[in-house]
RNA sequence: GCGGGCGUGGUGGAAUCGGUAGACACGCCGGCUUUAGGUGCCGGUGGCGCAAGCCUUGGGGGUUCAAGUCCCUCCGCCCGCACCA
């Protein structure tokens, strides 16, 4: 063993690393050419400490995409920029007093640290940060624009307000009833905030899930939280005080059956209608509790109904009956109309809550297929079955003109007829609500308006921008913003009128800042716009989006949003409706099965590992786990593993170039030379079809780990030179992507070329076809024998092979041969039975 | 409750179109080298059995010449949504 052949990444990977800086290899142009592009970007992270594990499992992942595509001839564009304003630094700041534009400063030092010791290959000269002053002044550009459309909109509303954080939510940072990132409870409060309309663009985030490549669960993540449901709106009328009271229903078919009327408690009609009668107090009471109590526990389905009377009633429209009115919590403001109609017969929160304040119940659909057994809840009536009933059936006790038709058949002739009679509609409900952007904290992009006491809302005039963050005293939230305290800069004059008038202080959700980041990537240096139209054109959309499911919902529908709406106002060509064309979502690592987390002390940090091992270990053992879309478990002895792999593959290259400077291959292969190059060339083909079939790297790098073993198990035989030496040039070329560095070396002690370079190795046919195989012989479809079989033999000849088998024969004795399956290149099964 | 995913050796995982279950690696066992080793190399390693052989992909059933893969059913785990009318 050679002494001097030592596998030391400390050395290889800076020394590549520099010439790579130098030289800017990875920077690419936005000029026009005539290589295809391709835009693989790794959802930006948020700049905080340091990067963790995760970190570096998707910019594993990412890059070795980005180097693929590359050497597959593409133009790459592999950007890097940092999620910058947020909570954490603010919350920070609270804590210590630091400004939060240095302590992100420091962490984003810290990440473009780790990021180019583990030699990614970023364009960074495109790098940004959401809360640099050039960036936010173009999110702002945008909400303008947005606002002038109509998309942006201040209103009053009722709101998820997190008293941990003291800020609004948004609906999708709410979950279970708690803030998202505080965990408190979320109380409900009336405030007048910014919106963006997203629900404009309902129908069309849904039906372009069709056209993107996208994990199917996180496509129907989507399409639950859009939630489209179709149905109709109906009018009620309470005669008494001459009030319309229209409801979504998605049951018409069901109108005959309604008993009862159901209103929210947070309708503002409620105490109106009950003032005046006897259940006044009741009212008020109930509506008094149900606003006060926890979101959480008012959202829980097994609670028991509760709601009491209005003392009105509503008239039904398809039969003029009068259908008492109630108020009750477990209908929601929030959807609809915050008002329904109550069919008891048919909907099973409707049918509790009848049962508990023992109201009257009519079937209006039969059903047909009654399941036996069921005792209770049987309905006298004709059609029998359990009750709720929510199938389908045909209509009784709705009146001659309904009554025997197929409740769904029905239903369309009952919106009709309620068209025609001016009390309903045919009506499309979403459960996606407009997307509240105010935050009442300090660290985010300032709104750019200005609120005047004649004019209104006013935005901040374009030559004004970038509305730049105040420095302040205190960044405590005091449920406003802090930047109310910054009077000299809230004090401003209306753009309109010239009078007095004072700045917005809410700031934008950071959201907004990552739902277009992608854009400014391919133009990050333009001060006269947020984007070139044409330049964009060329990079979007992006082909390869990877990051966390985390943000199946949030992030990737609002970045949808952004580009429909940009599309819309003429900003984006026309023909990018999607901001990512193909989005892969990257598994966890986990420690001993459970999430990594401080409190369990089960931390791997990346920079251990890859100061231990080198960056190339790192990146490679963490694709080699298994399948990069699953949660992987990571183990201290597999990385060890991996170095070894790494360590052998380059000290047999360093002994090659060595022992055999200038081999090319032999006239004459020997067996072992055909036997390398076979190899070869399915390395080749597997990794190639691993790499861009799917995203299977783990097996990719199980094949080139079988590759070198092949090096080594004809190493003591007749191999030559040249056979060995190609084989390990294209292990270094096949490698390249998941460990760049120590592959870019093998490759360079080998052939003198630079790897990154060369294009992408092909097979060829030839070696990937042998002259023959191995045959499998089944009796009774099990394995008995395996044979050599010439590769051109016709089945009949596969047939008597088997036949010829002693093993097979062994089997044959005494039984009768019943049939025999062939499958060419295959095998051969031959079917008995007892004679 | 609804929707989606998953279940394979001691461990991570492989098996891409119904056709050799366990590739590759970790760990473990044995051996050989070496200046010490946590390095390198060689061999073994799903279970039962001396062997022939039998068994084996969460359990049960089915389709098929052939099932980890398809169908039915049950169990377990994970994720998302959840009073959405």
């Amino acid at each position: 063993m050679a002494q001097d052949h030592i596998y030391d990444p400390d050395e290889i990977e800076p020394r590549w690393q520099q010439v790579w800086a130098h030289e800017g290899t990875w920077e690419v142009p936005n000029d026009p050419g005539d290589d295809p592009t391709s835009y693989v970007l790794v959802m930006l992270p948020y700049p905080s400490g340091e990067p963790h594990i995760g970190h570096l499992k998707v910019y594993a992942v990412g890059d070795a995409v980005a180097h693929f595509h590359r050497r597959t001839g593409r133009r790459v564009l592999n950007p890097m920029g940092y999620d910058a304003f947020g909570l954490p630094a603010e919350n920070h700041a609270i804590k210590t007093g630091q400004h939060p534009r240095d302590s992100t400063q420091t962490a984003i030092e810290e990440f473009q640290r780790q990021f180019r010791r583990w030699g990614l290959s970023i364009d960074w000269t495109r790098e940004f940060g959401t809360h640099e002053p050039r960036v936010y002044r173009w999110t702002q550009w945008i909400f303008l624009e947005l606002f002038k459309q109509g998309l942006a909109y201040q209103k009053q509303a009722a709101v998820n307000w997190d008293p941990v954080e003291e800020t609004v939510l948004a609906n999708e940072q709410v979950v279970d009833g708690r803030g998202e990132r505080s965990g408190a409870l979320v109380e409900v409060r009336q405030l007048t905030q910014w919106f963006f309309r997203i629900t404009d663009y309902a129908d069309r985030l849904l039906e372009d899930l069709e056209t993107i490549r996208w994990p199917e669960h996180v496509k129907t993540m989507q399409r639950n939280w859009i939630g489209r449901s179709e149905g109709a709106e109906v009018v009620f009328r309470n005669e008494q005080l001459g009030i319309d009271y229209p409801v979504f229903t998605t049951r018409p078919d069901t109108l005959f059956g309604a008993t009862f009327f159901v209103m929210a408690p947070e309708h503002p009609d409620v105490l109106r209608l009950a003032a005046g009668t006897e259940h006044e107090q009741d009212v008020r009471e109930y509506i008094g509790r149900a606003l006060t109590a926890d979101k959480a526990l008012r959202g829980d389905v097994d609670k028991p109904k509760t709601g009491v009377p209005l003392g009105r009633t509503v008239t039904n429209p398809v039969n003029g009956e009068q259908l008492p009115m109630y108020v009750a919590d477990y209908v929601l403001m929030e959807y609809g109309t915050g008002a329904i109609m109550a069919v008891p017969a048919h909907d099973e929160r409707d049918f509790a809550f009848a049962g508990a304040y023992d109201l009257p119940i009519r079937r209006v659909i039969q059903d047909l297929d009654p399941s036996p057994g069921g005792g209770e809840d049987l309905d006298p009536s004709p059609g029998g079955g359990g009750l709720p009933y929510t199938g389908d059936g045909p209509l009784v006790n709705c009146g001659l003109e309904f009554d025997g038709r197929h409740n769904r058949e029905a239903l369309r002739a009952i919106v009709a007829w309620l068209e025609r009679e001016g009390k309903g509609h045919e009506s499309v409900n979403y459960r996606l609500r407009d997307w509240l952007i105010s935050r009442q904290r300090y660290w985010g992009t300032p709104i750019p308006i200005i609120h005047c006491p004649s004019c209104g809302a006013v935005a901040v005039p374009e030559q004004d921008l970038p509305v730049v963050l105040p420095d302040v005293e205190d960044y405590k939230p005091r449920g406003r913003s802090p930047l109310a305290a910054a009077e000299d800069w809230v004090r401003t004059t209306c753009p309109q009128c010239g009078g007095a008038a004072e700045r917005e202080t809410d700031t934008m959700d950071t959201f907004v800042d990552s739902s277009w980041y992608f854009l400014r990537y391919t133009d990050a240096h333009n001060d006269e716009a947020a984007w070139d139209r044409e330049i964009v054109r060329r990079w979007m959309p992006v082909d390869q989006y990877i990051g966390g499911v985390e943000h199946a919902i949030l992030h990737l529908l609002y970045a949808r949003f952004f580009t429909k709406a940009l599309a819309d106002l003429g900003h984006l060509p026309e023909e990018i409706q999607e901001p990512f064309a193909a989005l892969f979502t990257q598994g966890m690592i986990l420690r001993d099965g459970e999430k990594m987390s401080k409190n369990k002390g089960n931390v791997v940090s990346p920079t251990s590992i890859v100061e231990r091992y080198g960056a190339d270990t790192a990146r490679a053992y963490i694709l080699f786990i298994g399948p990069p879309d699953q949660d992987a478990d990571w183990s201290d002895g597999g990385v060890e593993g991996m170095h070894r792999f790494l360590g052998r593959l380059w000290r047999l290259a360093a002994e090659a170039a060595d022992d055999l400077p200038d081999h090319p291959l032999p006239d004459e292969l020997s067996a072992d030379d055909q036997r390398l190059l076979r190899k070869s060339h399915w390395a080749i083909d597997k990794v190639t079809n691993d790499m861009s079939e799917r995203f299977n790297f783990n097996t990719a790098i199980a094949a080139v780990m079988e590759l070198l073993n092949e090096v080594t198990a004809v190493k003591r035989g007749a191999a030559s030179p040249g056979a060995v030496r190609f084989t390990l040039t294209t292990a270094a070329s096949l490698i390249y992507p998941f460990a760049p560095h120590v592959a870019t070396d093998a490759y360079h002690l080998l052939t003198g070329e630079r790897l990154w370079e060369q294009s992408w190795p092909s097979t060829d046919q030839e070696y990937l076809e042998s002259d023959t195989f191995e045959l499998v012989l089944q009796v009774n479809g099990k394995v008995r024998d395996r044979v050599q079989a010439p590769s051109d033999a016709s089945r009949v000849e596969l047939v008597e092979l088997a036949r010829a088998s002693d093993r097979v024969q062994q089997f044959l004795d005494g039984n009768t041969v019943v049939k025999e399956v062939v499958v060419p290149g295959k095998l051969v099964n031959v079917v008995v039975r007892p004679a």
